[in-house]
DNA sequence: TCTTGTGTTGCGAACGTTCACAATTCGCAC
DNA sequence: GTGCGAATTGTGAACGTTCGCAACACAAGA
């Protein structure tokens, strides 16, 4: 099964081969400033031509770190993993990638709850710090993030629904004026915001200010098609905007507060023969696959998970700096707004 | 910064409170036999009293292992994570459940150079074994691990193009049969299929051979709508299927050989106004998300994230045994079959 | 020449486990 | 009462590194 019975190469073999002591290794391969220049070279020299390769877990044994940054993604219970958003699969691969660009590994691991985990990791001392990805509206398990956080950890969140945890979000008050802004420029005369207002997903709030804001400073006044909780997000965003066709609202644009609800709007529409994007206007937030793929192409706001994992990173490994980032976010778009 | 400077308690505190030797906490905690009941008990007390968890970074030193599951995804250079498609995302996540469920951690990395990543992993014993996910076509990655499986690690690799390797994959040819199936029980008379073999993509062509032979097993002959390489696989679709539409092939539906194609087909036959799916059936591989929010909505197979990471996982941990699996597929009806 | 200081290296210990082996206890048969 | 094996526990070392401190060499200043 071992194949070759070749033990690892130590410090100890990197030193003899050198002709110097043991812990002189670990000075020059380190990077140690108290080393004489010929005494490094003669080491490294040694390491290469033994395939010395430094052991983490003894290092950090001794050091007392870990070299490491946990990941938690939240879903549901009984969920699989693959059942996760899109969005949040790229978060985690862009946090993955930011963490190993500063030296540290990744240990990422999918939990419904979250009093498991911490048990696993933190406690464990694997991990220098974590990092949480909220991707549901998992009350109970923020809740325990909540309770945690006077332990004075290390965390950083994507996803939170509580403003006292160290967050990154999106900038969805740029979102809500970005989106105000095109739709304006693209001659609607009047959208409307569709979502839902004090609901745990802060994020939808936050895009309705935005909106709200830019809509009154253009001497408009916001108007909003309230979702209620449905089986799916499509459905919310196909009730409410049922409802605003049966009502006859005076509105000839519709910004959702996320893409899902946007495409369950643009069947609305289709299915009462109100023409997109002549007759009103469709947007979204999320950059969703599907909404390239819908018809009409749905424009829509793109988060960044490369930058939002970035700043998450950044706000678990930088000591007390400003943990609360807003991700910028970017305009893309598409026929369901090209008058 | 530190908060209480609470040092984390060892195996001495707890034993010290257990009134027995450091050692016997070891073994009381780890469930070895040589154990009076009486002990064990006293020693989880003051264990659970204490807080205390078993470092396992000292753990591992001592016990030679790691516990841990090194996981790489390789990506095109200069791709950012998020740019990895989402099957390789819910494939990644499900390893990691998979991992989890047997005590393994993992460590995730994104690689397009994967000779990068040795250096990183194995080499310095981080990890009892690898995952290899390939997510694209990058014959010089492939070629880099082919050229490594003579040192006798313990690699899975999942979208292989060498069957020298130890893979899992979907069952293609399957797929291939259920395609058939499906398609002739909808009333299909001559299924084509849409895709290019012999090209690295050996999936595709497993897809092709389980077509073909449910094709010659009905009594009808195979019929191939060759792709060629375009800037993306929609556009290889559409291509296709306007050239199968040109020449007045004599075929009533299209089987393509992913969803990416399948889409760009039915945007060709939508062009041509050729009706879906009264007048052409068109289904596709991959179950995108995208192809259940097109119109029609697109009739797919679904490969099976969950299954395969477990069968990935297994195939690294279990010394020796069957590391070529199958993992089953499933049909997913959807509108473009539903004559 | 003797001191002082600077730059470099070696020595020993420590990080928190697990493992091999020796030591102890106990029950039980002689 | 002595001896013996089985069951349980303690002892000491080892895993491979980093760190504090002491030691050394050597050049420069007194």
């Amino acid at each position: 099964m071992n194949g070759g019975s070749k033990r690892r190469p130590t410090s100890f073999d990197v030193a003899e081969r050198a002709g110097v002591s043991q812990p002189t290794v670990s000075r020059a391969l380190s990077g140690s400033p108290a080393i004489a220049e010929a005494t490094r070279r003669k080491v490294i020299e040694a390491a290469e031509a033994l395939g010395y390769f430094v052991d983490e877990r003894a290092a950090r044994l001794r050091r007392g770190s870990t070299g490491t940054l946990a990941v938690v993604v939240i879903c549901r219970e009984g969920d699989s993993a693959s059942s996760i958003n899109p969005f949040a699969y790229a978060l985690l691969g862009s946090v993955c990638v930011a963490a190993s660009e500063r030296g540290f590994e990744t240990l990422v691991s999918f939990q419904a709850r979250p009093d498991d985990f911490f048990g696993h990791y933190q406690e464990q001392g694997r991990a220098d710090g974590l990092v949480v990805i909220g991707t549901t509206t998992n009350k109970q398990a923020w809740e325990y993030f909540r309770g945690l956080e006077s332990e004075s950890r290390k965390v950083a969140y994507w996803g939170s629904p509580f403003d006292e945890l160290d967050w990154v979000r999106s900038d969805n008050r740029a979102a809500g004026r970005l989106a105000v802004e095109h739709l304006l420029a693209a001659g609607y005369r009047r959208p409307c915001f569709l979502g839902a207002l004090n609901t745990p997903q802060v994020q939808f709030t936050e895009r309705y200010e935005g909106y709200a804001e830019a809509m009154r400073e253009a001497g408009l006044e916001p108007c909003l098609a309230p979702t209620v909780n449905a089986a799916t997000r499509e459905e919310e965003g196909r009730r409410a905007a049922r409802r605003l066709i049966e009502r006859g609202e005076d509105i000839d644009a519709v910004f959702a507060a996320c893409d899902a609800m946007a495409l369950g709007a643009l069947e609305a529409f289709a299915a009462a023969d109100i023409a997109v994007p002549e007759q009103v206007g469709v947007m979204g937030f999320d950059d969703l696959v599907a909404g390239r793929f819908s018809r009409p192409p749905l424009t829509t706001i793109a988060p960044d998970p490369a930058e939002a994992g970035a700043a998450l990173v950044e706000a678990v490994l930088d000591e007390g700096d400003a943990a609360r980032r807003r991700v910028p976010v970017k305009l893309i778009a598409r026929g369901s707004t090209a008058r």
